[in-house]
DNA sequence: GAAATTGATGTTATATTATAACATAATTGA
DNA sequence: TCAATTATGTTATAATATAACATCAATTTC
């Protein structure tokens, strides 16, 4: 569960992050950009593309899927959001730049997604992959369940 | 790499492993499921719904997309198939009813699949999740990447 | 600063993936 | 045997995603 206090600090923080990070990678963050990221960064839980579209739609009434779906290209490339691909979904990531390799716990009944790292699973799937001398690339790790909040 | 001699063995295998377990469960391998897990189970490599579809059309040309995904998600929950959700595919289940978490190897050059288990994986994912307090259910793990056979 | 190049967005159309809803047939079981 | 359940047939449509080409904006180069 995200137990952010204002959560408008959790958008402008990811917004400015982003454009630092694009600065100094000489990409830009344009404005269709910064607004669709604003937009998955609307709550802490996964947003849908069409939903997104249908959002943006109430600010620019001529958005389109390829409108929607090029800034999510863009915006998963730079690392700012996430794909979950057992959903069909994104999420905005809560540490850019950082690592590749991260993991997401998706409650199937609150529908929060908490991102993690975990140096440990990095390295078994490092020394398994080894072991098949696979070169890895991408690595997809969904976890669906039960989260704290909802245990209880 | 699969390096199975005769292919044809494999596809009887599956197809006689899933009968085994279905009479076990009181659960009904129909013609339509055979045929699909079959159809399924024409290569190693894994297949596209829509791909499958036409190929059952030629079988019986009355078939459309329900035919397909009832029969793909028989297969699934009972283990003998399963989805490889960053491809959006299917693939059959090398070892069916053994266990539930396996993890893939995706080869982003010659489509191969290798479907592998890992207990220390396992026992990483529960450690984490458990710290987490979290319940795991289904766990996705699909790493893509350049196999093996691929790499020289 | 005009022309050329590149990158971003607009727009139309369509491809791909998947399910809802209801009808019919087959099987089971009381 | 008939009631209930399970499986399949069928129509329609929902949900997800991309191709292809046009236009516009920014940047570079001359």
């Amino acid at each position: 569960m995200s137990n952010c206090k204002t959560h408008k600090t959790c958008i402008n923080e990811a917004l400015k992050t982003a454009e630092i990070i694009c600065n100094e990678r000489g990409v830009k963050l344009t404005k269709l950009r910064q607004t669709v990221l604003k937009l998955i960064w609307k709550s802490h839980n996964y947003v849908k593309a069409y939903d997104l579209l249908d959002d943006l739609k109430k600010i620019d009434s001529s958005a389109k899927p390829p409108t929607i779906y090029r800034s999510l290209d863009f915006l998963m490339e730079n690392g700012f959001i996430h794909k979950i691909r057992s959903l069909n979904a994104f999420i905005g990531c809560t540490h850019p730049n950082e690592h590749k390799e991260c993991y997401f716990l998706i409650c199937d009944n609150c529908q929060n997604i908490e991102e993690c790292c975990s140096e440990q699973i990095n390295k078994v799937v490092t020394s398994t992959t080894g072991k098949n001398h696979f070169e890895p690339n991408q690595v997809t790790l969904e976890i669906s369940g039960i989260s704290q909040d909802c245990i209880n």
